[in-house]
DNA sequence: GGAATTTGACCGTA
DNA sequence: TACGGTCAAATTCC
C-alpha cells in the first residue's frame, strides 16, 4: 500500500473558456503586480496551479457558508495550525464539466450560536451556472446600470420555504441548515447589527422585507462589478442571471437561505473591504 | 452502481 | 522546512 501514486491526470485549467471567464474581472481586482494571465499548458497538473498569491479571491463572512446558490463539491478538509476548526475545501461541481475554476474555503471562526464562518472564494464561476433560485425565490438583476445605479431587485415568495429538490447530501445538509435557520429566525434581528444588509425599500419590491429580516449575503465577486458580466456571473448574492441555464434543469438547492441568512459584515476582495450598506457594491472600485 | 465525501499523502509556497 | 492546498484511493451514502 505504500506504493507511490501514479502521476495524476492533467486537468486542463488553461482552457480558453476559463481564461475568458476570468478575463477582465480578475484583472480588475488583482493585487498590485499580480498577473492573472494563464500560463501555457504544463506537463504537471501541479504546475497548472497558479501561485496562491496570484489567484483572485475574495472573502466573506457568513453563518450559512454552504448556501450561496452554487453547487459545490467538497474535495478536502484540513486542520489548520492555530485554528480550532478544520478548513473545508470545496470546488464547483461543474469543475470538470465546464472547466469552472471556482473554489471556496470554509472555515468556522467561532463557537457562537450560530457560528460564524469565513468563506474565501477563489476564481469566479466560469461554468455559467448562476445561482438558480427555486420557485420560492424570484430574483433578477436590473439591466446593466446606465447611470451607476446598481440596485438589486429581489422578490420573495410568500412562503419563503426552501425548495428541496437537490440530491444526495446536499439535500440533507440543506434540511439541516433549514433546521438551524428556523432557530435563527427566532433570534432577534439586532443580534448582529453590523452584519445586516437591508434592502432599500425603494429598490426592492419585496413586501416581505418587513417580515423577514433582509439579511443578504453581499457576496459579490469582482466580476459582478462588470456591466458585461451578468450572464457570466450574475452575482453570488444569490441573484441569478435571468438567461442562465443549468445542465439539469436548474433544480438546485434554494438560494433563499443565503439570501435571507447569508449575513455579511463585509466582503473583502484582496485588499479591498466592502461594506454592504455603503452602496458601493457593484461599483467599479476594483 | 454511481456519486459524494473522507482522509492521508503529495507537493508548492512562504 | 512547516504549513496549507490539492489529489485521488477508499469509504460511505443514496
Amino acid at each position: 500500500m505504500a506504493s507511490p501514486r501514479p502521476k495524476r491526470e492533467s486537468i486542463d485549467f488553461e482552457d480558453p473558456r476559463a481564461q475568458e471567464a476570468m478575463g477582465s474581472a480578475s484583472a480588475s481586482y488583482s493585487p498590485p503586480g499580480a498577473i492573472f494571465g494563464l500560463s501555457p499548458p504544463d506537463s504537471s497538473p501541479r504546475d497548472n496551479r497558479k501561485r496562491r498569491k496570484d489567484r483572485p479571491s475574495w472573502v466573506k463572512h457568513t453563518f450559512t457558508p454552504h448556501f450561496d446558490g452554487h453547487l459545490w463539491r467538497k474535495y478536502g478538509q484540513k486542520n489548520i495550525k492555530d485554528s480550532a476548526f478544520p478548513r473545508l475545501y470545496y470546488r464547483c461541481s461543474y469543475r470538470e464539466d465546464k472547466r469552472c475554476l471556482a473554489s471556496k474555503l470554509v472555515q468556522q471562526e467561532n463557537c457562537d450560536d450560530p457560528p460564524l464562518f469565513k468563506v474565501t472564494y477563489t476564481y469566479e464561476h466560469s461554468c455559467n451556472t448562476a445561482p438558480v433560485p427555486t420557485p420560492d425565490v424570484v430574483a433578477q438583476l436590473p439591466p446593466p446600470p446606465a447611470s451607476g445605479d446598481s440596485s438589486l431587485f429581489v422578490r420573495f415568495d410568500s412562503t419563503g420555504a426552501a425548495h428541496s429538490h437537490s440530491h444526495g447530501d446536499t439535500h440533507r445538509a440543506m434540511m439541516m441548515e433549514q433546521e438551524r435557520q428556523r432557530h435563527y429566525q427566532s433570534l432577534p434581528a439586532p443580534a448582529w447589527p453590523s452584519m445586516m444588509l437591508s434592502f432599500d425599500s425603494s429598490s426592492s419590491p419585496s413586501h416581505h422585507h418587513e417580515h423577514h429580516p433582509a439579511f443578504l449575503s453581499a457576496e459579490l465577486p469582482p466580476a459582478a462589478s462588470s456591466s458585461t458580466s451578468s450572464s457570466l456571473f450574475s452575482t453570488e448574492a444569490g441573484l441569478p442571471a435571468p438567461s442562465t441555464t443549468t445542465t439539469d434543469g436548474g433544480d438546485r438547492f434554494s438560494t433563499w437561505d443565503s439570501l435571507r441568512y447569508g449575513l455579511n459584515d463585509h466582503v473583502q476582495f484582496g485588499d479591498h473591504v466592502y461594506l454592504p450598506d455603503s452602496g458601493n457594491a457593484g461599483d467599479d472600485h476594483y
